[in-house]
Order: C-alpha cells, then structure tokens, then sequence
DNA sequence: ATTCTTGCAAACGGTTTGCACATAC
DNA sequence: GTATGTGCAAACCGTTTGCAAGAAT
C-alpha cells in the first residue's frame, strides 16, 4: 500500500495531529501487528484526531467523506479489533445488557469478564475523592467505579486450564 | 390489590427478605409514588432477593415462575420506572453506544446526561486505591471511574430554562 | 500464493413503542 | 370515573455475522 494522501484534518485534529504523519501512523498500526490499509488508516487518524470519544455510526461518517465507499461494517470490525489489540479505549457499555439491583446503598461494581457475574464492593474502600479541581463546570450527579477481571472461580478454571 | 401469596423466595433470597413482609413491598412502591400492582410487587421482590444483579430477561423468568402472564415489555418498563423513581439500581451501559478514544492514557471520563459528550479526566486526580481488601480472589485487570451528570453547558441551559 | 480485510446484506438481540384492554386509586 | 399499568406484537437500532471479492504481505 502507498501513500499519497495528506495526514491532516481538519479543527481540533490539526492541533492534535501536528507531529504524527502518515508514517507515524503506519508505524503504529504494524506495532501493533495489523496490517495496513486505508480504511484502516483513516479510521485511527480519525479518532486520533478527535477528543469527542466518537461512536462507530461517527466515526463512520467522518471516515465516508475521504473514503466514500466505506461500509459501516468496516468500521464497526475494524475499532473492535483496535480494541482488542489495546491501540485504542473503548467507553461503552460496561455490561452486555442492563443490569439491576435493588441495593441502592452507595457500592461499587466487579465485572468477571468470563462469566458476566457482578460483585458488590463496599463504597467505603475506595471512596475515590473525585471533587476534581478544574472540572467544577460539571455538575456530578453519580460516579460509577467498575473493575473489570476474572472472578475468583473463573480465575482459577484458567489456572487450571494452564494459562 | 388484595395480598395473598406469601413474600417467601429460594435460597439466597430467604436470608435477604426475613424481616420484610408484602406490606413492607407495598409501603415502598407506595413510598415511591407507584401504584402498586402484581407484576411490580413480584419484580420487586424477585429483584430485592436476588445478589445477582439480574438482567430484565432474568427478571422476566423469574417472576414468570409466580405470574405465567406477565410479559418481558411490562418488566422492562417496570425495572425503568422502578429506577426513575430512585428505588432499584442500574448497571450497565453507561453510554448508549460503545464510544471510542484513541487516548490509551489511564483516564477516566464524565458523560453528560443531556447531551452525551464525555469528558476525559486525568486518572492523577483521582487514582482510587481499590486495591480492596477482602476482594483479592477478583483479578482486575482494569478499572473505569464514570462520572454522570449535566456539562457545563447544558447545566446553563437547564438553569435559564429555569430549573 | 496465502492470509487477512473489505463491503454488502441479512440476521441478531436487547430494548422501546403503540395501542386496546384491564386495573389501581 | 380517570389516570395509570399491562400484554402483545411490531418496530427500532446498534452490532454481529457470513460470504464472495479484493488487497496486503
């Protein structure tokens, strides 16, 4: 594959994107042990260059005006394997599905990755001090802490599994 | 509504209800502004005896086994109202949509309930230590600290709409 | 030459919605 | 009696999957 395409966007892009060219950006994704392409390449300058944690449907859209004949497929098989590979951050559904619970106290939350069972954590071991200086324009309504692993019974069935 | 069916459940939830009776259920339903049918009391009670942080399609089956009728739209409905009102829990997507962040920096994010931008954080500011004791048998692998509430803009724009 | 990726379209699955009927208050 | 909730089925929508054609190595 050749490169012939510039490596700038547009907006806030440009000032993110300053200092990381096309070549920058191939070296990246063979770090990461991907193969090359250009659908591949506009999809990760184009998150590279965004700070709006855009969805795949965005992403989409962002990528179709250099790269008309995308498909939404693409994209969606494409950050997927970004994520799997740890190139980028996925903020999205912490569960598969909504989950409830009738304890409403204040807690935390453990997801086993393995088999999707949640554990409780009592709020006061963390109590993270998230009052945050420089965010004050926010206005925090709840804060949700999640950690993501292996629950005791399906850490073990790896161990015995010879991980 | 009269009361005839007993508040007693299997296993688990046995331990959780001992001490809370249907007239307790009804008080909090009521005490929350619902009216007070079957299909709420049944989901309500499944919910409050369950640690499993059910899904509606695991509610559904459970209540089910009481109310062969009840109809998996009237559960979802059920389980948003109950957490409107601030009586049961929800986790799970945070955002709508799986969101995308080529910053792979430890961070954390506030998502804005109006308008759905998310915010990154400096993980410096926080930096939780749930390092959990007695949570130990869990492997974590990662952990996401998620603040919800309005943005600085939209708050202004609930304020001058006058709030 | 072989393997991986793309594009397309169909399928999937959780969730929402509309509406007529039933129930709570 | 009126407002609200229920059941059912269809619609929705984000996401995944299967497969044939195309591109990367």
């Amino acid at each position: 594959m050749s490169v012939e395409h510039t490596a700038v966007h547009k907006t806030r892009g440009k000032e993110i994107m300053e200092g990381k060219n096309d070549k920058d950006f191939i070296s990246t994704l063979r770090d990461h042990g991907l193969q090359v392409t250009y659908q591949r390449l506009a999809i990760y300058q184009t998150l590279y260059s965004s700070r709006e944690h855009p969805s795949a449907e965005v992403v989409y859209q962002q990528v179709k005006k250099r790269f008309a004949m995308i498909s939404l497929g693409t994209v969606y098989k494409t950050l997927e394997k970004f994520y799997d590979v740890g190139l980028i951050e996925k903020v999205g559904p912490i569960t598969e599905v909504a989950r409830y619970d009738a304890n409403t106290g204040p807690h935390h939350h453990m997801v086993c990755l393995q088999c999707h069972s949640i554990i409780d954590i009592d709020c006061s071991v963390d109590e993270p001090k998230i009052s945050v200086a420089g965010y004050d324009g926010f206005h925090v309504l709840r804060q949700q802490v999640v950690l993501h692993g292996y629950c005791p019974k399906c850490k073990a069935a790896f161990i015995n599994s010879g991980s």
